[in-house]
DNA sequence: CCAACCTTTCCTGCTT
DNA sequence: AAAGCAGGAAAGGTTG
């Protein structure tokens, strides 16, 4: 069965096509790592929630301000030649061995991509790479990843990944964790089903079904972006058997 | 250096 | 048969 049949329209949202972009590759021992975010000024911080977990996504935009103002050079572009139309590579693709440095360096991910991904810790107010909840969490609050991951049920904190593989490898970009083989979909799920014991996931049905558990935060300290956008329309070509 | 935390990696067995 | 799911076990990377 087709993973992803489900469709959305925004109906205001005015994000230009090139934008929809998926960030690319990056590693943490490479000239981008987040080592130039960090040590952008306090002032970027804007801090207006009290939740256990604050995620930033209200100080990204006057972030990349910043980093326009900089005159930062993209080092990417995309041609259709680039594989995949996110401009990550595709699964079919993906090597078996760990990256050369060549490799790495380039795809490197560009510090104003990286910038959005990135969360305040409530505890000590500095800005981190997020935690594997947290990246699901921005990931499915934007608009332009639907068709990676979406809510199937966004009052149950049910979601389904659309597209596995793209994610697990977006997910090791963002962590920036130096690690010799590659994120895959499977070790991205084993991190996942960790979170049961602890109430952050609970278990649902479901082929690349997840649901968030009470531990998460789900509908008390933080609720799903998508849930305030009322001009979002959801429909499917295809009943999804396995939602509750 | 150490310990805690959060994964990452590998694996076996089960299910779809 | 292949792929995904569940979860044990051990190891790794980061951070304070």
């Amino acid at each position: 069965m087709l993973c992803y049949p489900e469709q959305f329209t925004i109906a205001d949202d005015e994000t230009p096509l090139e934008e929809l972009k998926t960030p690319e590759i990056f590693s943490c021992n490479n000239p981008f790592n987040n080592s130039w975010l960090l040590n952008q000024p306090e002032k970027q911080i804007k801090s207006t929630e009290t939740s256990d977990l604050f995620v930033t996504n209200d100080f990204t935009d006057e972030v990349l301000q910043v980093v326009d103002k900089d005159d930062f050079t993209p080092s990417m572009s995309f041609s259709p030649a680039d594989s995949s139309s996110d401009g990550l590579p595709s699964p079919s693709t993906l090597p078996s061995e760990p990256p050369s440095l060549e490799t790495t360096l380039a795809h490197a991910i560009e510090p104003k991509k990286l910038a959005e991904w990135m969360v305040e810790d409530y505890v000590s107010h500095k800005r981190r790479r997020p935690y594997l909840q947290e990246f699901l969490r921005l990931l499915l609050d934007k608009p332009h990843y639907l068709d990676h991951a979406s809510y199937i049920n966004i009052n149950k904190g049910i979601f389904k990944l659309h597209k596995p593989q793209e994610i697990a490898t977006l997910w090791q970009n963002v962590k920036g964790r130096y690690t010799v083989r590659n994120m895959t979909y499977d070790k991205m799920a084993r991190a996942l089903r960790l979170y049961y014991k602890s109430g952050i996931m609970t278990p649902v049905n479901g082929r690349y079904t997840f649901q968030f558990g009470p531990q998460s935060g789900f509908n008390t300290s933080w609720i799903p972006k998508l849930n305030a956008h009322k001009s979002l329309t959801y429909s499917t070509n295809h009943p999804i058997s396995n939602a509750k």
